[in-house]
RNA sequence: GUGGGUAUAGCGCAGUUGGCUAGCGCGCCAGAUUGUGGCUCUGGAGGUCGUGGGUUCAAUUCCCACUAUCCACCCCA
């Protein structure tokens, strides 16, 4: 299988049942979010380079290797949308809608690009669910963004105990310098005994020192400072406040003060949902990150709005997928209400009038007939294959006696129908 | 980007110490006195054995490269 029959490096088909599934998660959360009054927003699949850069972060990894960037044919720099946020936050200044009454709630779902290597649930093209908050620099604006998320979860079935909630504060620009610059120092001190991953980390992002996996370096994390010390006092009050309200929701958390995130715009709270194969690993770093999100109060303002508190988070949709494979049910695929088999071409005609007529009297009805000339045999086994819940012979006999016999599939009974009053079909 | 595994039909797999028309299971299509499903039986369609080179009388099998894929790292949803 070569050239066009094979999809690009990192992307997906996704199949009929795996669209079933996506939709399922895809309505549940806007669905959801409606409730909280979140409103869906759409915006472009690609936007100008700069964006990103001034966003996510112009020495991040997002920004340095993994962007699908491209001139157009006017030598404009435009870049596949590597995550969402950015591209409300943009929308919402271009379009004014932070006139409106706040706080402004918006949600999406999108399609996002990274050139990264492929891995077991990781694409280069996947899709997100995401809620955005502006306007409202307030834990209680976190804690009910995590409710939101908390209650998707919820409503697509999956069972509280199999992931985790966790929550951590990484303070305000302020306490974030103070923090980093102590953790160099503390490192700093090692440097000869890190290993080559960490001496980058320690020039380039000095947070992710903690989560390096080398159990070499793993040595130091005990001993290193932690982030909420350096948490000023406000900044403090601020994430007291959150576990105030999530304890007052009874929603479960725990706090994880080596959860830092990916990208620049990040202020206070940050969370991710992790899932815990618990059967897989009993180790702590083990788990897969469907969702993740923070507080971000210096995005707009960094992108040329007025000073605007935002906060919000993302739910990787594939990743939910797979964690519904493991630990929740899908609800099972539709099947046909009806199948009629046909002999002749009369038959054939009088079929395919029949579903239509019953189709648009009730939309919700699914009905289905032969179209490609089978056996009566063959008609039924197809009938039995689709699982089709009733079936119907019609032929010459029954278009002149007028009556024919409909057929519950799973139990054989049969019962006979008048076939000039189509409501007779129904029930 | 780094390291390791894999690559035979739609899916899951055999196989050849290099050699006749490359097999099996599932699925798909059709038939079993011609108007009826699930079981059974029979038949059928479907493969450039990932791509390109090399060694050889001969390569799906050996060697090299490339590509894809999976796993881990980096990073992240």
């Amino acid at each position: 299988m070569t050239l066009i029959t094979k999809a690009p490096r990192g992307t997906l088909d996704k199949l009929p049942s795996d669209t079933l599934k996506c939709r399922v998660i895809e309505e549940n959360a806007l669905n959801t979010a409606v409730a909280y009054g979140y409103r869906e927003i759409r915006t472009p699949v690609f936007e100008h380079t700069e964006l990103f850069k001034r966003s996510v972060g112009d020495t991040t990894d997002i920004v340095q290797k993994e962007m699908y960037t491209f001139d157009d044919k006017k030598g404009r720099s435009l870049t596949l949308k590597p995550e969402g946020t950015a591209c409300v936050a943009r929308a919402a200044i271009e379009n004014g809608l932070f006139n409106e009454a706040l706080p402004l709630k918006l949600c999406y779902i999108t399609n996002c690009y990274r050139y990264e290597a492929p891995q077991s649930g990781r694409y280069r093209e996947f899709s997100q669910f995401g809620a955005e908050v502006y306007g409202a620099d307030t834990p209680l604006c976190d804690v009910e963004l995590i409710a939101l998320a908390h209650n998707i979860f919820e409503k697509l079935g999956i069972p509280a105990n199999a992931y985790t909630i966790e929550i951590n504060s990484i303070g305000c620009p302020e306490c974030r310098r103070l923090y980093q610059d102590a953790l160099k120092k503390y490192y700093e001190g090692f440097k000869d005994k890190l290993c080559g991953d960490c001496h980058e980390r320690l020039e380039r992002n000095p947070m992710r020192l903690l989560d390096c996996k080398n159990p070499h370096c793993g040595e130091f994390k005990s001993n290193a400072p932690v982030i909420l010390d350096y948490n000023c006092s406000s900044c403090a009050e601020f994430f007291t406040g959150v576990k105030a309200g999530l304890d007052a929701l009874s929603i479960p958390y725990k706090v994880n003060a080596r959860i830092v995130r990916g990208l620049d715009y990040y202020t206070n709270t940050v969370f991710e949902f992790i899932y815990r194969d618990s059967s897989k690993s009993t180790d702590e770093s083990f788990g897969l990150v469907f969702g993740a999100g923070g507080r971000y109060n210096g995005l707009i303002k960094e992108l040329g709005g007025s000073d605007t508190a935002a906060s919000g988070f993302a739910l990787g949709i594939e990743r939910l997928t797979t964690v519904i494979d493991k630990t929740g049910v899908f609800p099972l695929p539709q099947k046909p209400d009806i199948y009629i088999a046909t002999i002749g071409e009369r038959a054939a005609i009088f079929a395919l009038k029949t579903a239509q007529e019953l189709r648009r009297r009730e939309p919700s009805i699914w009905a289905e007939c032969d179209i490609v000339g089978r056996s009566v045999k063959a008609q039924m086994r197809f009938a039995d294959k689709i699982g089709a819940r009733f079936s119907m012979v019609i032929g010459d006999n029954e278009l002149d006696n007028g009556t024919a016999v409909l057929k519950n599939m799973a139990t054989k009974e049969n019962k006979e129908i008048d076939l000039s009053n189509i409501d007779s079909f129904i029930g």
